[in-house]
RNA sequence: GCCAAUGUAGCUCAGCGGUAGAGCAGCCGAUUCGUAAUCGGCAGGUCGUCGGUUCGAUUCCGACCAUUGGCUCCA
């Protein structure tokens, strides 16, 4: 080996390569062997993903990429980016315009795919989309090489500023001064796609088997920030084989059938009308029995965990969100104002002001505290209407509210009483998937989004953030999304369509207590002012029974079914015992209707089937003379033959347990 | 709120310048049947709303309303 400057790589079985300085990953490929130069696709890089085409640093490990590798199809999701880029200037260069119509933003991989965001002469529709994918499939076919070369700044930003596309040049502006500026080439300057892009990239657009497609146009703000140009994004995804690919739409169709709006419709558990508003769903009887059960389920919960109910009007005046804060600070999320009198009142977007004033009824001593006043609280909030959801995201809610009051030294333990009680509810249903968010204050948004009393959040928000860490409650950090009264921890689902939701919250409020003169008397005589909780760990109504429907596909555990038994009589000779078996179960409070239709036994199995319905009872001749029952269930294997009075005991238990699965009833 | 798409019977959908059609659900009748759709009949719609173009609009155009997808996973 000849010395001088060298470029040092080592690969994975630990060989070091020497090689000439500027060495790329491609150089690394052709010095191991001409096979895998020739098949080498993208390279990793001290553990990163990087590609044939960028310098290798000094001592840097190196692993190169084949088709065998899953990580490729990053590579080929970035790249197909481009391409599409290339496609739509192309198309809009047939219509006629020029590529200084056609302003590229951002164009990055995602998590099954790719987007690009496009500031383009007139708007795109589904049916273009088809006809860009043509064109992507051609650019792909003509395996035009992709080239990596870095400009110095001035040199970028002079390729932005004629013709002129201030997205990219705003990216450059953002860039340490310091830092490389790299571009991709396909093709020629004339007919190909250069792109600024930090990559990495595939060495051809022919590397691309990736079967890919792509899904829909949407707007999206330039930056995320509504007060820019609204910009269109163009989703695609791309996998490494068809199996994929179809395994992902296939998953998508099966996400649509579980989605809570479709279900919600089809069990009967809630509508919406447009003579009523949007966000304002109605809830049905089937839909409004899950909601009792919530209901009950948390009070019972509440009551053994100490708290007190209590009950608020839907409105008050001004004056009392004026005390709370939460004019200004909440007013555009909040049903205007009607006056009367010349007094003006508001709908109530939370339910904390009341229970303020509840507990400043009368004087409170240290004894009392922690007081927590709990209340299944009707409010409303005037959600954008691209917002809305379903049940997810409505304007109308009920929620699981109930404000904690304690001293400072009371805090760490009642926070973590909340989060326990949050994890008991998640083991009942079953939950699983989420994760926790510590949403903090952002400082510019002081005095505007939240209270203006800097040493307090930064005080609270140490102090939820000590709770979590000794406790080793896993959390993420998210600044900007506090509450306007305080910090919060926020439990963050996602939906059957993998949009993201907040199920339970449990926020610190240091701001309102003070704001309304709060105060117990301490032990030493003192006045002192207590810290408040908020907590709201099932949520609403509307968006936990919306998860429920989407957690468990409409198949509810027992006790939350709507409809516990069907029972279906086989011919109406067995009408009389099937009203006896009905009285049983409904005497020991289980929800039973009888299929007396005038149809037969499969079709009404069948209804039975598609409601969803956890236990169907058919009733004949030999259940009938043995005081038995039939069933096929949802929930065990099904059973012939069973007594009676076996069975209705085995579902009220199971009942009782709140059951997610029943284990098998024991015959014989 | 903004961008785009969609809006026909309770539901799923067809039709598309000449006064609306299917399946399921509903109602009536027949059938009384052993584990996912029994047969026949009847009834049901100001084609989202309001305007415009036209001899004529569910169909074309516009506004509005609602729903759906999307609105940083930063070059």
């Amino acid at each position: 080996m000849p010395h001088g400057a060298r470029t040092q790589a080592i690969l994975p079985d630990g060989t070091r390569l020497d090689l000439a300085p500027g060495a790329t990953g491609a150089d690394v490929a052709a010095a191991i062997g001409p096979g895998l130069a020739k098949a080498a696709l993208g390279t990793v890089v001290d553990g990163r993903l990087s590609d044939l085409a960028t310098p290798v640093p000094d001592g840097a490990t190196v692993r190169i990429l084949t088709k065998r590798d899953e990580e490729w199809i990053e590579l080929a999701r970035h790249t197909l980016a481009h391409v599409m880029a290339q496609a739509v200037r192309e198309a809009m260069a047939d219509e006629g315009y020029g590529p200084e119509r056609v302003r590229l933003a951002i164009g990055p991989v995602i998590e099954h795919g790719f987007y690009y965001d496009m500031d383009l002469p007139r708007p795109l529709g589904p049916d273009d989309l088809p006809k860009i994918e043509e064109r992507m499939r051609r650019i792909v076919k003509e395996d035009l090489p992709l080239e990596r070369f870095v400009l110095p700044r001035d040199a970028a930003l002079a390729r932005y500023r004629d013709p002129e596309d201030p997205y990219k040049l705003e990216l450059i502006e953002d860039l340490p001064t310091d830092a490389p500026l790299s571009f991709y080439r396909q093709g020629d300057e004339g007919t190909g796609f250069t792109d600024l892009c930090r990559g990495p990239h595939l060495p051809s657009t022919g590397a691309v088997p990736a079967r890919f497609k792509l899904m829909s146009v949407a707007g999206a703000y330039w930056r995320g920030d509504e007060s820019r140009p609204m910009l269109q994004r163009v989703y695609g995804v791309a996998f490494r084989t068809q199996e994929e690919l179809d395994l992902h739409l296939w998953r998508l169709e099966e996400a649509k059938k579980r989605d809570h709006r479709k279900l919600g419709q089809e069990l009967e558990i809630f509508t919406l009308d447009d003579d009523v508003g949007p966000g304002l769903p109605l809830w049905m009887p089937r839909g409004t029995v899950m909601v009792d059960e919530i209901e009950a389920l948390a009070k019972e919960m509440e009551t053994k965990a100490g708290y007190k109910r209590v009950r608020s009007p839907h409105l008050s005046k001004e004056d009392l969100f004026l005390k709370s804060g939460h004019l200004p600070y909440y007013e555009e999320d909040m049903y205007p104002a009607m006056e009367l009198d010349h007094v003006r009142y508001f709908v109530k977007p939370m339910n904390c002001p009341f229970h303020h004033k509840i507990y400043d009824a009368r004087p409170r001593s240290y004894r009392e505290l922690p007081l927590r006043l709990a209340e299944y609280g009707t409010c409303y909030r005037y959600e954008d209407s691209g917002a809305l959801m379903g049940l997810m995201r409505v304007r109308s809610m009920q929620m699981n509210d109930a404000h904690i009051y304690c001293t400072e030294e009371q805090f760490a333990s009642e926070f973590l009483a909340v989060i326990h009680l949050y994890l008991e509810y998640f083991r009942l249903f079953g939950i699983d998937e989420y994760f926790m968010r510590l949403s903090l204050h952002a400082k510019e948004g002081l005095g505007k989004k939240y209270v203006d009393e800097p040493e307090l959040w930064l005080r609270t928000e140490e102090m939820v953030r000590r709770v979590l860490t000794e406790h080793e409650v896993p959390f993420v950090e998210a600044e900007d999304e506090a509450a306007f009264y305080g910090p919060k921890i926020d439990v963050q689902i996602k939906s059957a369509i993998g949009r993201e939701f907040t199920l339970a919250t449990n926020q610190v409020d240091f701001a309102q207590p003070r704001r309304f003169g709060l105060t117990y008397v301490a032990e030493d005589g003192e006045r002192r002012t207590p810290l408040c909780l908020h907590r709201a760990p099932l949520s609403t109504h509307e968006r936990l029974i919306g998860f429920l429907l989407e957690h468990f596909a409409g198949d509810m555990p027992l006790w939350l079914a709507p409809e516990q038994v069907r029972i279906v009589p086989i011919a109406d000779r067995h009408l009389t015992y099937a009203e006896r078996v009905r009285d049983e179960l409904s005497a020991r409070g289980l929800r039973t209707e009888i299929d007396a239709r005038s149809e037969r036994m499969n079709g009404k199995i069948r209804d039975a089937e598609l409601l969803k319905v956890p236990y169907t009872v058919i009733l004949g001749d030999k259940e009938q003379e043995g005081e038995a029952v039939s069933f096929r269930s949802r929930q065990e294997p099904d059973a012939n033959g069973v007594a009676l009075a076996g069975f209705v005991e085995h579902l009220a238990e199971a009942r009782d347990a709140r059951a997610r699965q029943v284990a098998p009833i024991a015959t014989g």
